[in-house]
DNA sequence: CGCGTTAGTTCATCCATTGAACTAATAAGG
DNA sequence: CCTTATTAGTTCAATGGATGAACTAACGCG
């Protein structure tokens, strides 16, 4: 079983600081389940992107490219493949808006509504292996404290690239 | 401002399961702090990925490489070229180990100690514009979080990278 | 109508990250 | 010693996610 592990290759390395830099653990901690995820989206023969695509449209039907955009925090030429791609494989719809043309109407299909039920469960099982040092208690509190931040930085973005409309204030629960 | 607003854009989004959707969220909040760090980054000439490694060297003198890359969850190939350049630039000094010649003894120059030292407050303060919303308590409780997801799902890549040495335990705190 | 704005598309480009093949140094064993 | 396996680090070509800019189409407001 190897010889010295001087500096432990991982747990012994110190890190001060940076325990408590955001732009630091964000990056590792994506890097991880990436690196997770990859086998995981393979085997479902899944693209980059797309179960987060067909979840929010399922529960927003009607939304718009911008809208899916600004929730999934791409840009809207991003979002224009990841949508073409899912509705040229047949799991979403994109319907011009009757009032406003501009708008494409996503709507999940049947299939990707069929799809989407059964690609669910997975990803909870998934999701529950990245949590298991958590209790149910320390899950709601960890992802309440990562849902303030998302919202505070979607905030920040929002003044940022001087977007008019909908700064509003988003409801804190 | 603006006309209908009808989905207000970012606010009124369901987000419903991603609440709780780990590569959901780190992917947002990734993105959104490089959003936000781009431009801090540009004005301190600093590459992608120097500070953290300027931060963990000077913590840890005469640490690998390796050790680098396992802390930072970046490939050994990455580390070279990040190694390299802020060895050309004159901040770190890579020593052939005496004890294993394979090795990379890395440590800060002088220089390399005092940019770091004249960055770390400009990174203390882009950080806490992330936090604004948190207590000082809540940041702890947050960053409590977020290291021992790092620890897991480091635990975890050493096992399924079938690293032999070192898989130990991490000490939890 | 004509001007400014917004939704979406397209595409060329960039850059971070990866993988694989390579060198050099060490460890282990006969 | 000499051979073989392993580990640290390097190099480079290739990938892929993400971006920016230029474009079309539709709307809104005078």
């Amino acid at each position: 079983m190897a010889g010295e592990v001087q500096n432990a290759s991982f747990a012994g390395v110190e890190l001060g600081p940076l325990r408590e830099n955001l732009p630091f653990l964000t990056r590792a901690l994506r890097a991880y389940i990436r690196a997770e995820n990859a086998d995981f989206y393979a085997a479902l023969d899944a693209e980059q992107g797309e179960i987060v695509v067909l979840s929010v449209i399922g529960l927003n039907p009607g939304m718009s490219q911008n809208d899916l955009a600004a929730t999934l925090v791409f840009k809207k030429s991003a979002i224009t493949k990841l949508v073409k791609d899912l509705e040229a494989r047949g799991y979403l719809e994109r319907a011009k808006s009757a009032s406003d043309r501009r708008f494409n109407a996503l709507q999940l299909s049947a299939a990707g509504q069929e799809r989407y039920a059964r690609i669910s469960d997975l990803i909870a099982q998934q999701n529950a292996v990245f949590l298991e040092p958590f209790s149910t208690a320390e899950r709601a509190e960890l992802f309440n404290y990562l849902n303030r931040l998302y919202r505070h930085l979607g905030q920040r973005q929002l003044q940022r690239t001087g977007n008019s409309s909908a700064i509003a204030e988003s409801r804190d629960d």
